[in-house]
DNA sequence: GACTGAAATGATATGATATATCATTATTTG
DNA sequence: CAAATAATGATATATCATATCATTTCAGTC
């Protein structure tokens, strides 16, 4: 079931950098592939590790930087500031149009849950800041704290 | 009229320390003014330098970090994740309790302004993150923009 | 199909951030 | 004061990230 998802959605990331004349390369799929396949944010480096593994050819780390970037700017892939690991965007086969990420992680599990953006909730957070005089840029929101399994556990 | 407030800042930073039964040592003091005076966020190895300088002693970045931690552990500085820097906390002399940090980063000139929380937006986000069965830490927000300053440049 | 310019990737070095571990010094407590 | 505990120093190393230049790949053109 997991790879049907994951073709599916590579199909979808195909169309949508085609849409934008962004060129998704073999190896930058191979990348999104790796991160599509984890279930959990991976560092670059544990990508770099990972791609070896999944394909039997060695990539430099620097390129693995290169192409989350690349990745990252056509929203393919999102990096939690918070532990600088990296994380497939959860939406990349959804129809809403892709919006201010949110995640939710875990600090038992490390497994991050990407949420949709509460549209109320936004608007509280602009008004907020507009007190402050400031300007947002759209606002990744990190949450840590326990998911569902995690809580049970205790 | 900036060492003024130091000064009180930091006799209260002593009282609530003593409070706690946390040991504020004379090192870690230097720490927390160091953070006091700066401008803006600074990292680890920033805040080694300027304690060198400030102080014409050394001090091993290592154990600037374990300072870093118990001033962190007794909410008298925060870190950053998105850029992993280090500020002291903006509330230490407030009488209100400390609560949720917020932070507005200036993309433009690395100042940061760490704002109240304001209750309905907490309350907004919680049950967001009901939703989903995730049981929250206390949340700290990083929202990155411009500052009203660097918004009048442009 | 060869030529050319642009984009992507590789290779190497290095900078920046952070932690592990063991030794030493300072402080508290009985 | 001695023993126990906490704080700090010293050293090494892990981890995350970028700068720079070389090489390869690809798209468009003739």
């Amino acid at each position: 079931m997991a790879t049907v998802n994951i073709d599916k959605i590579m199909q979808e990331a195909e169309r949508s950098c085609l849409e934008h004349g962004a060129r998704l390369t073999s190896k930058r799929k191979h990348i999104l592939e790796v991160l599509l396949k984890a279930e959990a944010p991976r560092s670059a480096y544990e990508i770099a590790d990972l791609y070896r593994q999944q394909t039997d050819e060695n990539i430099p780390v620097m390129s693995v930087y290169r192409m989350l970037d690349f990745l990252m700017q056509n929203s393919l892939v999102h990096k939690l500031a918070s532990n600088n690991k990296f994380i497939a965007c959860a939406h990349i086969a959804c129809s809403h149009s892709h919006q201010t990420p949110q995640f939710l992680i875990c600090d038992n599990c490390q497994q991050v849950r990407e949420i949709g953006v509460d549209k109320q909730l936004i608007h509280a957070l602009e008004e907020s800041i507009e007190h402050n005089h400031f300007q947002l840029n759209s606002p990744q929101l990190e949450l840590h704290g326990l998911c569902e399994t995690c809580q049970e556990q205790r």
